[in-house]
DNA sequence: GCCAATTCGTTAGTAAAGCATACAAAGTGG
DNA sequence: CCACTTTGTATGCTTTACTAACGAATTGGC
């Protein structure tokens, strides 16, 4: 009585199909997952082309901001600018109008870097939209955002 | 020039506002988040629950469906039930039917783990829940469902 | 029945991400 | 000026996830 349909997922998890906590681990599982596979060779994760994106968007952001946006703790922050810092995509400067306010920039290589992530974000997304409607995209994400704000 | 509107935190992400994989990823960190807090003093992870929760539906399930039911691979899936197990929340039982198997079953204190869990995650769903009528939970979840299936 | 291929479990190693704690430096307000 | 807060930093621990390798059991082709 082990349940031995051959390939419904859904059906097969019993109980736990109404939790909805349950599809959106999964349904981020799976989301991650395209999105390393589209990012293998440019080696970039989700909150690390996140950074870059934000900090493109904002130059000299700082890091509390990059953080608050993203709903990342300080010490998060830092492994990640780190990491970017490291493989020159971003520079620290001291902030001239705070000084205990790291303000953040990307180098050429970050633009560059960059660049190439929105390409590639831009199949991942045509992945994920793939399976809807441009209607049932805004309802989507009018939804997770509800969660999240 | 940074963006300095005090809290509209999806009006200040800019670009990656359109990304619909980024809201997947900032909604399932909320939630992470939320059931985290939940589980405080229950020291259990939304897996370790997933996994409690199949081999309670399921007795005698194998590692591998285990894991295959919930996107996982077979190493991530021995973490999780080799903690479960150091626990005492289940046990492995060499599989009469084929030798290669692992049966997993619940114990005592497990089944009551679960019982806990399982009161716990309803409070946690009624926090997700709240913000959506019936109907749209009924659209999330299929939509969220056609992301994972 | 036998050998090759496959499946399942296990171990070890790596990496990302998250969080807590503690501390230093810079700013703020009484 | 002194307490308090904010920001960045450093360290360490935990969970999750993946790869690669190996052994044991099963299966399929012959």
């Amino acid at each position: 009585m082990i349940g031995n349909k051959e390939n419904a997922p859904a059906a097969e998890i019993g109980g736990l199909h109404g939790v909805v906590g349950f599809h959106i681990r999964l349904a981020h599982g799976a989301v991650y997952r395209h999105f390393s596979e589209t990012f293998v060779g440019l080696e970039l994760t989700q909150k690390q082309v996140s950074v870059l994106w934000l900090v493109g968007d904002h130059p000299g952001i700082s890091q509390i901001e990059v953080g608050s946006r993203l709903a990342m703790d300080r010490a998060t922050t830092m492994t990640i600018v780190n990491r970017l810092q490291d493989r020159a995509f971003l520079r620290r400067e001291r902030s001239m109008r705070d000084g205990r306010m790291q303000a953040l920039f990307l180098t050429d290589a970050g633009k560059a870097a960059l660049a190439k992530a929105k390409t590639c974000i831009e199949s991942h997304e045509a992945w994920l939209k793939s399976r809807f409607t441009a209607a049932e995209v805004e309802k989507l994400v009018e939804m997770l955002s509800r969660i999240h704000d």
